[in-house]
DNA sequence: TGATTGCGGAGCGAATCGCTCCGCTAAGGA
DNA sequence: TCCTTAGCGGAGCGATTCGCTCCGCAATCA
């Protein structure tokens, strides 16, 4: 028996999935209408949950936060540093963290959210330089480029577009190539003799990403 | 001194550069209005040099599909196999092929665009046979793989987030940090013992898309 | 200098946006 | 079993943004 609880819950699920689904696809034009759409829902059912799109997108981004720190930390517990790390990469790309860039600029920034972040920075710092010191990961790849990575293969286009056009008989062969792509992607931060180009870039760049102000 | 013909040729370069940037920025969500304002140009005199938005985006897929072929030649023509495929790729990313994706299954395809396509895959193959047979590409990598890599890495979320917020003074270190991960990512393709999960993509995901029909 | 080319942007109708409100289905209580 | 009511889906609101047209005016050519 499903009880009006059971429903919700469902919904909620289905809505976030959907938010990030969509997010990833349309970027900041994302639109209520397409989430509800795509979680099945109707959009009365979303406004009676978020009281504004601005509210939905908080709840996300806050979920993706909680999501970064966790992984990590289960990164962290593995006994082999490079596990850890590509675990981490893995589940993060997995849970669609680089479909939020769009909206990181966007939303308003709460004090917890900054906070998530900063200790999400830490986590990560923490998992490169054990992987460094083990000599599994390249030298000159720093945690910036790791947190690039992951929101560089946070999106599918190809999955997108091959949705947009209905081939969904081919959406299972497209996961599955995606899934090589983030595997090749991940076997670049092993140990090479090639030299990364440019200098590794600084902090400013990483722990900015939730701090900086809205643009007016 | 300029005359007429400069500053309208001028204004077409600016306006191709303008569109692709915007498209990798906005998606298939791309407004004519926030290209001509990116290429410093009136709306006007976009819509004399294109009739439709249809057609802006027809040109610019042709003008991507040339790039991609002579890169490829260009690629074939360098003795070594590898350094001929890492710069095809670089070249591709460079270019913005990747931002290219949300108009593939948008605008209609000609004939002059699936030949060029068609093409440019047997030339990607060449490419991609010739480096497996050198030793210097992992032995499980297909043409696919690259492919969609080329796509991937197309954009640039963290170079537009910055633009968005007005960020302009990181731009450059931004540049810097992505040009690094492409190097990690391309690093990827080098012959490793690690396996990629799940079998090898097959061509049709390949040859699809430009060619598949549009959604009605 | 007069003719003319072509650039920039105001403004058109149409489409889409975020969001509200309400009829109606179906689960809960007696 | 039947009434109550929680809560779902979607029509429709005003505002905004869309693709695109048209024209005044500045700059170039003869």
């Amino acid at each position: 028996m499903t009880t009006r609880k059971d429903i919700a819950e469902r919904n909620d699920r289905a809505l976030l999935q959907a938010a990030r689904d969509v997010l990833a696809e349309d970027g900041a034009h994302a639109s209520v209408a397409a989430i509800a759409s795509r979680a099945g829902v109707g959009i009365g059912s979303l406004y009676r949950r978020y009281k504004t799109k601005e509210e939905l997108f908080q709840r996300l981004s806050v979920l993706s936060l909680d999501h970064w720190n966790e992984a990590a930390e289960r990164g962290l517990a593995d006994p082999d540093p490079w596990a850890g790390l590509a675990a981490f990469v893995r589940s993060c790309v997995e849970f669609g963290q680089g479909s939020l860039s769009p909206i990181a600029g966007a939303v308003e920034v709460t004090r917890e959210m900054s906070a998530k972040a900063r200790h999400g920075d830490e986590l990560l710092d923490e998992l490169v330089r054990r992987a460094r010191e083990a000599g599994v990961l390249r030298g000159d790849v720093t945690a910036v480029d790791i947190s690039l990575l992951i929101e560089q293969l946070g999106r599918s286009p190809l999955v997108d577009q091959l949705r947009k056009q209905g081939r969904d008989d081919l959406l299972p062969a497209a996961a599955e190539a995606r899934r090589r792509l983030v595997a090749i992607a991940i076997d670049g931060l092993r140990p090479g003799s090639r030299p990364l180009p440019g200098s590794p870039p600084g902090g400013e760049l990483f722990t900015d990403r939730w701090s900086s102000p809205r643009q007016p």
